[in-house]
DNA sequence: AATATAGTTGACTGGTCAGTCTACAGATGT
DNA sequence: ACATCTGTAGACTGACCAGTCAACTATATT
């Protein structure tokens, strides 16, 4: 069996990048083709379209992403410390990238998902299945702190929704307005929207 | 003084109804050409370009919609009521927009913002802007409910943009998943983030 | 009726786009 | 050494794109 090849990786991996800080529609087949270090008939040698490529870009990261997650939200840490952490990371990953780039890029799923929404069903698809996925992190802490008496949250399935939604619209605000103190200043809101009582104030 | 036209109202419509539906990248001049019975040069007469055309266009339906967030939000209205008015206007607008084209189509400030963000300073610039007029309609109407012991918020424009965010990112997930009951849920959710105190609860 | 001005027309340009196609390169198993 | 199959190369197509331009039309004022 012939050589191996990393090309669609690093297909991926430009074409997330690209979208990311760009927008699906600008971003071209030969932009990522030429970030990618590859030419046209590679790019269709592993993807069919560019449409295909996108929701492949976005479940490799979402695979690259789940061990840190799977730490972030780690069943050993308070659960509501989860939150705080993850929050902290994203936080802290955005506004090194906005050193780098001059931008917050907010979530690529949010921003994905909302250009091609209404016209890309296999993106929209995959970011739906995505966005699924990491609400189940939301949930699984939030049934953590409803058993532990720090939240009252008797349907952990909507609230993680609602506080997923909310999170969202704060990134995306933080893209549009440049501003990264919007999402440091979340975690005041999540607490809001989760409920937790006075009693289970953490320190920062 | 020669002839008049509606032609660059007409342009407007057009350009924020295709563009609301679809999006920024995939609508063409010459699309929206077309849905305003334009030639190309009748548009290059109005507007020299299609990013100055949507801001224009931005500008155009906030106009629109100023009487209308006027009376959701008059200080005659009991200041949590305004939320509720306010979130059910939206809603009914969006579900029956859904009924006409099969889809939630969400905020287009925040989907047009989202996408150009990053390229277009134009655009982006009035998307800020009337963003932020925006949540003042948010802001007042915490400032009164503060005041009358509804809630406790001693930062008010915060709390606004807090809740704002958080509105919108419901409404891009509406728009993600294509479901409609997102956006009822909310009013329980800005309960939340208002931090109503139960003595405030009020009829449905 | 003359004229100035606001608005309209549509062909045209040069560039970019997603996607195709045929030929070719190179590692591996035999 | 040779066959096989994975991957690469890059020229090409036809559609579409934003934006230009010079000629034209309709109306209001004088």
């Amino acid at each position: 069996m012939p050589r191996v090849s990393d090309m669609k990786e690093r297909l991926t991996d430009a074409a997330l990048d690209l979208i990311w800080h760009n927008s699906y529609g600008t971003t071209s087949v030969d932009a990522i083709c030429e970030r990618a270090g590859a030419k046209k008939g590679s790019f269709y040698y592993f993807f069919k379209s560019k449409s295909e490529l996108t929701a492949a870009a976005l479940e490799a990261e979402w695979n690259k992403s789940r061990a840190n997650m799977d730490a972030l939200f780690s069943p050993t840490v308070p659960p509501l410390e989860r939150f705080d952490r993850y929050f902290d990371y994203v936080h802290d990953r955005l506004a090194e990238l906005q050193k780098a780039c001059g931008s917050i890029l907010g979530c690529p799923l949010l921003t994905i998902g909302s250009e091609v929404g209404t016209q890309d069903q296999a993106v929209r698809a995959t970011v739906d299945r995505i966005w699924d996925r990491k609400i189940q992190y939301f949930e699984s802490a939030i049934r953590d702190a409803h058993a532990q008496g720090l939240i009252v949250a008797p349907d952990p399935e909507a609230k993680a929704r609602a506080l997923f939604a909310c999170y969202h619209g704060t990134l995306a605000q933080a893209r549009i307005q440049n501003d990264v103190e919007l999402i440091r200043d979340f975690k005041q809101v999540a607490r809001d929207v989760l409920g937790v009582k006075h009693s289970a104030a953490l320190s920062a």
